[in-house]
DNA sequence: GAAACAGTGAAGCATCCACTTGACAATTTA
DNA sequence: TAAATTGTCAAGTGGATGCTTCACTGTTTC
């Protein structure tokens, strides 16, 4: 509640607003069809629109997110745009498993210890 | 335990119902949050609901979603719910990278291909 | 037993979000 | 130029979602 959107005074590093993006794009099933779809091979807007059964205008959205989150690049000639995947966007999201992962191993590791230390003491 | 809805014995990922709920846990930067406090050290419910400044109730929601994503495992004793962190949820999120990553990284291989094609056709 | 503690369940509320429609802009084609 | 194609902008809508309050159960402590 009264945390807001831009204000983090806390410890918190400064990429997570981008990690905020990044997993808000991904938690959408269509848009992680859009992915699907796009890692198989490039698209347009209104291809994008077909195989998904929604609108171009949906298609928009959804590319604006993506793209803000690293995941998707966009690029527009003629009356047509192209989209791909992007790297970005898995890098960090493996960046961000990776930092969890060593966090919480070494707290399984001081809860073993611990056991170990009461069957043993 | 195989809590698989449909095994896809084929080369598809699990685009099932757990990568979904899997994903939709993960796109709520308060869950994230919860998840960030689990990866230090297990809590239990009052503990994090203070440590975000939420009502136990609020926890309680957030904990079964992420319960169910795979990425929280809970464990009451006495009147006391402690909660750490469960590795199938994040194993199988990597999981999810690297099947995206290596298709994607083909068709890359592809796009390649055309371009030389045509600049030497 | 009474009181404090820790959590759960149901219902409501305010906001967010995915999607649509309709009007418009820009590019290609006839 | 007119028409078709491709996409964008603005505004609105229905449903999902996060969080709360209130009432309640079960547990520990006095």
């Amino acid at each position: 509640m009264s945390s807001d959107t831009q204000s983090d005074p806390r410890g918190d590093p400064p990429r997570s607003a981008e990690v905020d993006r990044l997993f808000h794009a991904l938690g959408d099933p269509t848009r992680r069809a859009m992915l699907d779809s796009l890692s198989i091979a490039p698209a347009s807007v209104s291809k994008l629109a077909g195989a998904l059964g929604i609108t171009l205008t949906a298609v928009g959205q959804h590319l604006q997110i993506l793209e803000e989150a690293g995941l998707v690049k966009t690029e527009k000639q003629g009356r047509v745009r192209s989209c791909r995947i992007e790297r970005t966007g898995f890098d960090r999201l493996e960046q961000w498993i990776r930092d969890h992962r060593s966090h919480w191993e070494r707290s399984f590791d001081r809860l073993h210890a611990l056991l170990d230390e009461e069957q043993n003491g």
